[in-house]
DNA sequence: TAGATTGTTAATCGATTAACAATC
DNA sequence: TAGATTGTTAATCGATTAACAATC
């Protein structure tokens, strides 16, 4: 079908497939299997691939690199996206860090922090700013997405700055709503939260495997 | 209503609430304003506060304390639980300086690496042992929860070890699909998935502002 | 052909929204 | 009392599941 509205509740499952069609070596690879592996319903499963790509053939199933490919422009990382870490404490630079950016398209541009001198400071091959370079670096490398991880004492301001500097999403690991305006776009991505919500999925005997990719979860 | 049965979407929209109930000073609070601050339906937000809080009254609304503590309860975290990191590599032992485990009643217990010496490693005032610990740790303390930090190579190594251990609630970082038995819950939580969601949802121009908690999130 | 699989159409289920009654 | 709010019942919407047709 290929359309271009997916439903909101297939969108959240492409990652989990994707993620593991990655992992897949063989040629073709069949709906009824990719359910099995992912304990997701193999009708569900049948439908969403359906959405996602037109490659599936009877009897067959998905050529596994097609169908690979076709996840990944649904998810809309075919293309490089760049993005700034506000907040270069343990939780920023332990981000800066992370190898699992690459794989989804994404580029962490730079980071910047209050407590930066002026002078960058150099981290990996990444450097760490002054929060006021951030609207600069923004507006002239076209950033629109930052990740925000300072205290929740500090969320708020910071947030403000990034809204400022032209920042149009958001993910927030700091435990703390944010207010933005309404052109703005904020994903919650609390751990703490997230082990929280799995105790009690646990406790309530629920046995759901879920995905919160987002943290929703985002999650 | 405070019925044992809340659904799954009530459920996950709990942490929000409780993220904002915490910031409130005064003493009493109406679903409405909770609404207009969150973002969401009006009614949705009546619905949910009534299934978990019987303190609702007409023309004043909910007092902020109870609400906050209802709340807790419905999410389970009026109680200590502890978890165990395994891998104690930038983000594992990110998430052992991360203070934000308190606020939802967790406490990390200790970490467990496959590089780490079999004398303790001190971080702060937890440990961080050897893995081959890990099992009768968990047995000793009784720990059921593991927050899964290594790198994706060695995550189905690592998760093996944790179900072996009694863990039957791993939340795992790392970006690759692991498999469990059925009695075990993995959550995902993926930052560069998450912040690939955000994006496409921004690209789309869908702007909902969406919990993504558990990276949903959350993602 | 027969069997495995995809894809589609209809039925069910769950969640959201709307309308309204109850209450302090 | 009047108004703001809670809580409930019914209607709508969206997603999942089930049944079946199409295809290599």
């Amino acid at each position: 079908m290929q359309s271009t509205t997916l439903s909101k509740a297939t969108l959240s499952r492409i990652p989990l497939y994707l993620q593991y069609v990655r992992t897949v070596n063989s040629d073709m690879i069949s709906a009824t299997i990719v359910a099995r592996n992912l304990g997701l319903g193999e009708v569900q499963v049948r439908k969403d691939l359906g959405m996602i790509s037109r490659e599936g053939q009877p009897k067959v199933g998905y050529p596994v690199r097609k169908l690979q490919r076709d996840l990944e422009k649904a998810l809309g990382i075919h293309q490089k996206i760049s993005a700034v870490i506000v907040g270069a404490g343990k939780m920023g630079t332990a981000l800066m860090d992370y190898d699992g950016f690459q794989e989804y398209g994404l580029e962490i541009a730079a980071a910047f922090d209050n407590h930066a001198s002026e002078v960058p400071f150099k981290h990996g091959n990444m450097s760490i700013y002054a929060m006021s370079n951030l609207k600069s670096f923004c507006q002239q490398y076209d950033v629109r997405l930052g990740i925000l991880t300072v205290p929740a004492s500090a969320a708020q301001d910071a947030a403000d700055q990034m809204v400022a500097s032209g920042i149009t999403a958001i993910l927030n690991f700091a435990p703390c709503h944010i207010r933005v305006p309404a052109h703005v776009t904020v994903q919650q991505l609390n751990v703490a939260l997230a082990l929280a919500h799995l105790n009690l999925m646990v406790n309530q005997g629920k046995k759901e495997q879920e995905e919160m990719h987002y943290g929703k979860q985002i999650v």
